[in-house]
DNA sequence: TTAATTCCATAGTGACTGATATGAAACTAA
DNA sequence: TTAGTTTCATATCAGTCACTATGGAATTAA
């Protein structure tokens, strides 16, 4: 069943994907709707019949950003502790920030890192993802404190915040031209501050 | 011995302060020169008069805010160990970041976290300062080295690294909306990191 | 008073911003 | 073939961007 009318004359995922690069490197406001269609390789007209508008463009390409790697996803669900998961999640990161071909640094974290009133609203939408994903690593930490895995007194929300200031801050890092290794580095000894039942 | 022509009509003090809370509320190219007029109450030939052109004026109001906290700078000059002067200078970040007074978040990590090709120097500007700021703590935790004061096995990269991605990632948080109290526990718990001597 | 200097207020500059109107081109359905 | 639908290429929209030309106003120096 093709739809009717006149086909699309690009690759739809592959210019969101360039679109995604494009933000990632400039940042949402700080990104022009040339620079885009300069980047996709289409026209601005095109752009908007498939896209919608800038900030709908921006908000598909941080969902496809956030669920680009679902091993990482499924590794960290299946991890046995909460420390385990944080690791994986820390690693990843510090990966993902210093990959050759990607931009340096997270897109979610230096997109909207600032901007006018008129992004507020984009601005808000990035922060909503971050803090649930801060909100799911502090119950996993307090299934482990239940499961006598972590001491009783161990603050849950503190080590999740712990834990996401420092994949926030490694995108400034990265983008300060720190190398992979060094964060690497920097993830153990963090991982030092994880508290341990004796 | 009075400067000669029409004086300024404005405290030029004053002006850069309300034009550094500009930028430190919308980042440096999300803040128009709109925006920094009507916040400091001049019109624009004025504050191209005063402060030569927006990234001059920015550059100003950079260094207005590292260097408007002598106090820190002077305790962290005299603190006994760098594990001192690392927790006032995260201590004092997380107050800065969350001060009623201010926007929130950091100048420095979130004015330039992002941005076009045009305002790259503007970027490695502000890069630079804290890559200064970072090596000056990673020496800071070498002297301690040498004294005995930390393990010899100290790797001072990864921990200089690590505060400094802490407080980067802070400046998030604390834009998340993540309070004052919950960032000092955060800290708190990122020092358990530290190693000692046993 | 006059000249020189500096700043202010008004009103704009060209270039770029996000977004679109228009009509031709390419496809499906009947 | 024809009608209906969707996309494409061109050209352009009003609005905003950083910035400034112009002339009057306010000051010091002579």
């Amino acid at each position: 069943m093709k739809k009717v009318g006149r086909p699309l004359s690009f690759d739809r995922d592959k210019a969101l994907k360039k679109a995604m690069l494009t933000f990632w490197q400039s940042g949402y406001e700080t990104t022009s709707i040339t620079d885009l269609t300069t980047a996709m390789g289409i026209t601005a007209p095109s752009l908007y019949t498939a896209f919608g508008d800038k900030k709908q463009l921006f908000l598909e390409a941080i969902r496809l950003y956030v669920y680009a790697d679902p091993d990482v996803i499924n590794q960290m669900d299946n991890a046995p502790t909460a420390k385990d998961a944080a690791w994986l999640l820390m690693q990843h990161s510090a990966d993902l920030f210093t990959n050759e071909n990607t931009p340096p640094g997270c897109l979610m974290a230096s997109s909207t890192a600032s901007g006018s009133a008129n992004s507020e609203d984009v601005r808000s939408y990035v922060a909503d993802i971050r803090n649930d994903m801060r909100l799911n690593l502090k119950l996993r930490i307090d299934q482990d404190i239940e499961k006598v895995l972590l001491p009783s007194d161990t603050s849950a929300d503190a080590l999740a915040d712990l834990v996401f200031a420092i994949i926030q801050g490694m995108s400034v890092l990265a983008r300060d031209g720190v190398k992979q290794n060094s964060l690497i580095l920097l993830c153990k000894q963090a991982l030092k501050a994880w508290p341990e039942n004796h």
